[in-house]
DNA sequence: TAGGACCTTGGAGTGCGCTCCAAGCAAGCG
DNA sequence: CGCTTGCTTGGAGCGCACTCCAAGGTCCTA
């Protein structure tokens, strides 16, 4: 039952994440697509030019069609993005899935130091809010002390 | 006691930030700084040419001295930068802090903003992880399911 | 006093991630 | 039919944050 489901490891691992698109005959245009994710059409072509996308359906007349598995792909890319990830190493990832099931080990490697870097990025975070903190307080304190200075 | 502080606000906001610098008359070539901050000279020289340091002290052959204080606002813009703040905003940090004393209020709404951008990036991330988690587990039960099929 | 390490400057160059342009094709409408 | 709107392409351009270069001055050690 879901050794098929290996071949769609990387489009729709778990439910069908959740963003709205009205399943039946799913086929977008790139302005669509640019509704549903907020990249500009000039980011998605060139996301598929560097070798970021899979290979995207066209219309008859050349137009690109896109389909829910991209946007769960272009979903996976904005996550990625976010954790300041490279898109030449998204690139690299996107490359491991078109070369088939024997990239398993790697790209489950690549997600594992990713997690590593998401989870330092974090602390990293947490850090600077604590900087950041402090600084609010003192500022704070300051900003009474010469309110008080004022009234005297 | 507490009035004379508010010099120091974007220097020392409380304890003296912890990190090694022998006290007694403080004073660093640029590559001491280069040492203590990871940044390269260029970075140093270029952050000093847009306008994001203060005056730095010069010997009196016209080579750089920084002192603590520097080095505490070098940590701070080292903190600002992991959260990807604009260094154009630092900037305009640095000039309100060099406007002086009664650009406090502009300056501690900033840190409160860049407190929020801050908490955001966090949670951000933490989705970014939750995504990463399900693709990890999913990953690792198709491993599962690879190796059994292999066995049997 | 010589040599080498280190410092100075303005300006040019680099890498990344888009962002835009020009020229042209295709579909729908009055 | 013309008009508008939307899509296509390769290639050029942009903003950011550095990064480096060339040509020269300074510091330290012997």
């Amino acid at each position: 039952m879901e050794t098929t489901a290996t071949r769609t490891a990387d489009t729709c691992a778990g439910p069908p994440q959740g963003d709205r698109r009205p399943d039946g005959q799913d086929m977008y245009t790139i302005s669509e697509v640019v509704a549903l994710t907020g990249l500009s059409a000039h980011t998605l072509r060139w996301y598929e030019r560097i070798g970021l996308m899979p290979h995207i359906d066209r219309s008859h007349t050349g137009q690109r069609r896109y389909r829910n598995r991209d946007l769960d792909w272009l979903a996976l890319v904005g996550k990625l993005r976010l954790t300041g990830m490279p898109v030449a190493d998204m690139v690299r990832y996107a490359e491991l899935v078109r070369a088939g099931d024997h990239t398993y080990a790697e790209r489950f490697a690549l997600l594992k130091a990713t997690r590593e870097d998401v989870l330092a990025r974090i602390a990293e975070l947490q850090g600077t809010l604590a900087v950041l903190d402090r600084k609010i307080d003192f500022y704070a304190d300051a900003g009474r002390a010469l309110a008080s200075e004022r009234s005297r």
